[in-house]
DNA sequence: CTGGATCCATTAGGATACTG
DNA sequence: CAGTATCCTAATGGATCCAG
């Protein structure tokens, strides 16, 4: 069992393997149900690099999560948005969004413990 | 907005930060429910280094998502298994799991149409 | 059996400058 | 506006050797 064999086989490490990325997931976020410009990406993203963002989202076009809209105008004019797999993708995020509150929670109890301690 | 302004406000971004690693996903995958010795784990993700599972027990522990219980024992015996708020992930896992299944699906779909292209 | 300590190769993220 | 190209640094993963 290599990488190789894993990839598309293990749910789990293709999930893996789609999210890394410092971004992906709020970048899916963002995503989720709206369509965004790159401009609008960059700035919820504060402070991303521009290089990287655009880094990021070739990858997670790459993977077949968003897609990309060109316009052609001047100035010009991409859209991005949530592709068909992309928006299956919804239930992780609500759950994920879930536990992330819990685990915020968690950790301030967790100060607090240290600081009565 | 900060890295470390965010982390322990953002669910996604804390999430994120979490679950950064290779094996963490997995790790978690595998600790749900049961306990599992180090022994264990090394094999149930072949091919991974024992430094690197070491690491990265480290890192989920430090995070608060499982916990070690050594046994003073000869030959040494450690168990590892989800904390509370590790298992709290739970529901995550499970959604990642359905996601991924279907992404794994798309993936062979996306590789037939490449092929009848 | 568990895992610490090193060292190394690879990758990821980012700063910066430039372009249609 | 939405990139591309380049270079740099930090972080990650892993191989190897050693130890209680």
């Amino acid at each position: 069992m290599d990488t190789k064999t894993t990839f598309g086989k293990c749910p789990y490490f293709t999930s893996q393997k789609v999210l890394t990325g410092k971004w992906s997931l709020l970048i899916m976020h963002y995503l989720d149900g709206k369509t965004l410009r790159f401009n609008e990406l960059e700035k919820l993203l504060t402070p991303i690099a521009q290089a990287t963002l655009t880094k990021q989202l070739r990858i997670l076009e790459g993977h077949g999560l968003i897609k990309r809209k060109i316009c052609n105008q001047i100035p010009p004019r991409v859209e991005y948005s949530l592709s068909d797999i992309g928006n299956e993708f919804k239930p992780v995020l609500n759950s994920l969004e879930l536990w992330g509150d819990k685990y915020i929670e968690y950790i301030k109890k967790n100060e607090n413990a240290v600081l009565n301690a």
